[in-house]
RNA sequence: GGGGGGUUACCGAAGCGGUCAAACGGGUCAGACUGUAAAUCUGAUGGCAAUGCCUUCACAGGUUCGAAUCCUGUACCCCCCA
């Protein structure tokens, strides 16, 4: 395998498939070579935690620090009361500010996994655009910035024609018979403005440079761009990332529960180890080469071996540790391996309480009496099944376990008249069920 | 307003007096195979104290030894003619 000679941090990016558009194709290199630059990227603060489709944001801006930039998080406390209709087939719902706070203040809690933030050459920095948009009153923010954006200009963004054209972007435009198009009010319309004044904001304060952000936020970029020259007289640059998406056309991140989230209490590590296991083949070096920092030879070894053996899994499961480590840390990293060892692997037994709370912590658990395990020869099994909620009558219970899909402590159970007694406790307290290859459930015994 | 057709289990759809807990397909669940994939194959699929018992075929009554099946009424849906 050819070992790839020096190559440069922004060729790298090229590489992993992380630009998708810069103001300055040819010279962008050049530019980020010649000195430490500030770069900014923005982050909607619409839930508590970031998910899996801000990953990429977050990357790339560690990959910048780590080429000697200066990263910036702009946390959109303003610009979120508002709603980015980029990319949005639909008007949104407004934010209560106390909401807003309290997604501030957990975004701000991820991103130090992400980022250096500690005082040096380039320390990275959080601020809130919040704080400098609040002051404006109306009539200023009108003169000063809204005289410089042309309606026409404005009127010619993709993310307002497409909502103004009178046919939906959205993929799942199907449910909305009533709905074409829907217009856009005033407020979403204003978005880009304000937008477009962080970054004059950020280039006054910080000296920032650039900005970065998601192939949709193109428009907005370019609209920062033309306001720092008209307000400034200074050029600007900006880059955009494609959106990661799969082979078939989908958002990355999503599952039939919801998005894959970065907080460990909405999506547990395991949860999220699981996630990227389950990475298509299609996807799965993309997926390494944009998310990971593996060089770009093991990647390329990775991808030859998937060729070779696609059965070993071996990209998934890189890509897996990989992530869940930067996300959730060494110890995360842990839990959620020991835990896929379990789901997928031997007898249970020999644990604590605690450890087993840990490893089955997104299982659902039910709480039975001690003494039920005593009672006459034990708890029978279908009675079990169907507290822990694994059959729905025990009819059901019965065909689970005659067709050998019922599992106590990762045991097969032979019968239907099965009982279980204290001495098949996994831990202390706890006895774990399955039914079907997947499906666990806690018995909890108090 | 007049005429006709329909309503069956998670969904679609057979059944038209007993052998109906109800064919068949889809879905779902389990098993085998496998890469924690896809495809395929097998089995299961109302409830229960289970060679039996109980509750289901829109709802309420009725005919009958016996009704998902026949009759009457009610509700909802569809089609045709005005």
């Amino acid at each position: 395998m050819e070992v790839k000679k020096f190559m440069s941090f922004f060729s790298d990016l090229r590489w992993r498939g992380l630009i998708h558009q810069t103001t300055d194709d040819a010279g962008m290199e050049a530019w980020l070579n010649e000195k430490p630059r500030a770069v900014y990227a923005g982050f909607d603060p619409t839930a508590d935690s970031l998910h899996v489709g801000s990953l990429l944001g977050l990357v790339v801006l560690r990959r910048f620090q780590q080429a000697g930039h200066l990263p910036i998080v702009v946390v959109g406390g303003a610009t979120g009361m508002i709603g980015d209709p980029s990319g949005k087939s639909d008007e949104r719902n407004l934010l209560s500010p106390e909401e807003l706070e309290r997604n501030v203040a957990g975004l701000r809690a991820q991103v130090g996994a992400f980022l250096d933030f500690s005082p040096g050459q380039c320390a990275a920095r959080l601020v809130n655009n919040l704080d400098w948009t609040g002051p404006w009153s109306y009539l200023q923010f009108l003169r000063d910035v809204g005289k410089n954006f042309p309606v026409n200009v404005m009127l010619a963004k993709e993310s307002v024609k497409s909502r103004l054209g009178g046919k939906n972007v959205g993929k799942n435009a199907s449910q909305g018979d009533a709905d074409p198009g829907g217009g856009m009010s005033y407020t979403e319309f204003s978005y880009m403005l304000l937008q477009a004044y962080d970054f004059v904001h950020l280039y006054d304060t910080y000296g920032c440079e650039l900005q970065a952000g998601g192939s949709d936020q193109w428009g907005n970029i370019t609209a920062g761009i033309d306001l720092a020259r008209r307000m400034r007289g200074v050029g600007l640059q900006g880059l955009t990332w494609p959106l990661l998406t799969k082979s078939d056309g989908t958002k990355m991140g999503k599952t039939a529960s919801g998005a894959v989230w970065l907080s460990a209490e909405r999506t547990s590590p395991y949860q999220f180890y699981q996630y990227w296991i389950n990475t298509d083949d299609a996807d799965v070096g993309n997926c390494l080469r944009m998310l990971t920092e593996l060089p770009p030879a093991q990647i390329e070894s990775l991808d030859a071996a998937r060729l070779a053996k696609a059965g070993r899994r071996e990209s998934q499961r890189r890509l897996a540790e990989e992530l869940t480590r930067l996300v959730h840390g060494e110890p995360g990293l842990a839990v959620a391996k020991k835990a896929t060892d379990i789901f997928f692997g031997a007898e249970i037994g020999e644990l604590s309480d605690q450890q087993l709370g840990e490893i089955f912590a997104d299982v659902p658990s039910c709480q039975l009496p001690r003494t039920r395990l005593a009672e006459g020869d034990g708890l029978p099994i279908l009675d079990a099944l169907v507290q822990a909620g694994l059959a729905k009558s025990k009819g059901e219970a019965r065909r689970t376990v005659q067709q050998g899909g019922a599992y106590v402590n990762n045991r097969r159970v032979a019968g239907i008249d099965t009982c279980l007694r204290a001495d098949q406790l996994a831990s202390e307290t706890v006895m774990v069920l399955r039914s079907g290859k997947k499906k666990y459930a806690l018995l909890r015994f108090q």
